[in-house]
DNA sequence: TGGTGGATGTCGCGT
DNA sequence: ACGCGACGTCCACCA
C-alpha cells in the first residue's frame, strides 16, 4: 500500500492517520486551512491560509503556500513531530532541542491528508560543483599559471583551510581560493585572510593569492587589486562556456501532447 | 472543489489533470517512482525511487525525498512548466532562461497525483531579525556603547551600506555591523572592509569599527584583535539570553490524545 | 557539539 | 538585469 489518502477527513481521523504514520515511519502531506507559530531561533506568527504541509519521516516538517520556493515555515531534520485534536482541531507539533525550537500547525479545514510509504533512493549526481573545479585546476595547473605546482588541498591556515596551495614558477608561495560562479567582494576577502595566514608563516617571501572563478564583479575586482591579489578567470566544467550549445530541433511543441517521436 | 486527487493514475490521466490544473493555477503534488535530470547552473542526474513533487501555480517546481529540509531536486519561481507523456510514461518538464535551466522528472509509477485551489495568503511576522537587532540599537544606542550617537543606517560606502554609521563619545566616526546570531569569521572581514571604506572618506580622523551580536567565535575574535576592530554582545530582542524561560506545566504526555485542558 | 565554508543556495532591495 | 547582503539559511565535513 505504497499511498493512503483520505478527503476531507474529520480532525480525529486525521489525527488516527497521522499518528500511524508518524509511528510507521511514512512521509506524509496535508492539505489545508491552518495557522502556524513558531518560536525558536526566531519566533514567527503566520495566520489562516491554505497550505500544503509535508512531514518527513526523518523529523523534517515544511509549509508551503502557493509561491516562491522555500517554505514559509518549516522544522529541520531531527524533530520530534505529533499531532493531537484541541477543541476539535489537528494540530501537528514539531519540536527539538539545541536549539529550542518549536512549530505549531493548527488545521480550521482539512482538505487532504496522504501518507506514502517511501522505498527506493537513489544518490544524487552533481556535476558543476567547485569540486569539479578544483579537480579541472589539479588536472590542470596552467589554468591557474603558467608554472603553477599544486602542494596541497584544503590546506590548514591559522585563517582556515585554503582550496589549493602552491608554488609559483618563481617557488613562491600561492594561495589559490575557488569559486564555482561569479563572485562578489566577500571572496576577496576569504582569500585575503588566507594569505595574511600563510604571510605570516612564510615571512618575507611574497605569498600570492589567486581567485579562481568564472567571473568577478567590479568592486570586488577593485578589492583584489587593492589587496595585491589576481583573480583568473575559470568554469567549473570543461566545455561550460555558457555557450548556450546543445538543443538542436525545433521540438517543443505546447499543448496536449500524447508520446512523442521527439528522444530526450 | 478545493482538493481533486487521483489514486493510481495513469499516465495518460494524470495528464490530463496536471495540464488543466497548470492552466487553472492550482497547486499540485505527485507522488510516485521517477528519474530527475537537472541541466543549468550545474548538472544533476537522480536515479529511480520514490519522491513527493510538488509543481506550484508560481513555476516553482520541489522534488523531496524522504530525508532532509531541501529539495533534492528542484526549479525557482518563474520557470514554465509542461507535463507530457513519452512511451507511455509521464514527464513534467519545467524550464526557464537567464539562467538556462532545464528540470525533467520521468515517472515510471504513479502513486498519487493532488490539484490543490489555493485561495486565502497571510504575511508572515517574524521577529528577532537583524531588522530587530537594529531598531533595537536605534531605540538604546547606549547598548552599543557610552556616548554613541548613530547618524544612519545602510548608509552607503564605497565597500557597500553599512549597517548603522555614527559617532562615538569623542567624536569619531563609527561604523557597526549587526549579526542577529553569533558570527564567523566572514562578519569580521565584511567589518573592516567598511571601515576601510570609511577610513578613506574621513582620512585621519581613526574610524572605529564595532561588531554587535550575540557572540562570535574565538578565531574571529581573534581577527577583530588584530584589525583593531571591537565587538559588543546583544541579543537580537530584548529580554532574549536564551533563557530557556517559560513551559511552566508538566504536560505534553505522549501518546494518542484527543483533545485536552491544555491551553498553548 | 561547535567551527567553518559551500550551495543549482533563495530572497529582497536597490541601481 | 546585476550587485550585494541577510537568512529561523541548510548542509557536509572535521576537530
Amino acid at each position: 500500500m505504497p499511498a493512503t489518502v483520505l478527503h476531507r477527513p474529520t480532525h480525529r481521523d486525521a489525527l488516527v492517520l497521522l499518528e500511524e504514520a508518524f509511528g510507521d515511519g511514512r512521509m506524509v502531506t496535508l492539505f489545508g486551512r491552518c495557522t502556524v507559530e513558531y518560536d525558536g531561533r526566531a519566533t514567527s506568527s503566520l495566520g489562516p491560509g491554505d497550505r500544503l504541509v509535508v512531514c518527513k519521516p526523518d523529523g523534517t516538517i515544511l509549509v508551503h503556500t502557493d509561491e516562491k520556493r522555500k517554505p514559509v515555515n518549516w522544522q529541520p531534520p531531527g524533530c520530534t513531530h505529533r499531532a493531537s485534536v484541541r477543541d476539535g482541531r489537528l494540530r501537528v507539533r514539531s519540536e527539538r532541542t539545541t536549539p529550542a525550537e518549536r512549530l505549531d500547525v493548527r488545521f480550521e479545514r482539512i482538505d487532504q491528508l496522504s501518507a506514502y510509504e517511501v522505498t527506493d533512493r537513489s544518490d544524487l549526481e552533481l556535476l558543476g560543483s567547485e569540486e569539479d573545479l578544483r579537480r579541472r585546476i589539479l588536472d590542470d595547473p596552467g589554468l591557474v599559471e603558467d608554472g603553477f605546482v599544486p602542494q596541497a588541498t584544503e590546506r590548514e591556515t591559522t585563517a582556515g583551510p585554503v582550496d589549493i596551495f602552491g608554488e609559483d614558477a618563481a617557488g613562491r608561495p600561492v594561495v589559490v581560493e575557488l569559486k564555482r560562479r561569479r563572485v562578489g567582494p566577500s571572496a576577496a576577502s576569504q582569500l585575503q585572510r588566507y594569505v595574511e595566514a600563510v604571510d605570516a608563516e612564510f615571512p618575507d617571501e611574497g605569498v600570492r593569492g589567486i581567485l579562481v572563478a568564472p567571473s568577478v564583479t567590479d568592486r570586488t575586482e577593485a578589492l583584489l587589486d587593492e589587496k595585491g591579489l589576481s583573480f583568473v578567470a575559470v568554469e567549473p566544467v570543461a566545455g561550460d562556456e555558457r555557450s548556450d550549445s546543445g538543443d538542436g530541433g525545433g521540438d517543443e511543441n505546447g499543448g496536449h501532447e500524447e508520446d512523442g517521436n521527439e528522444e530526450n
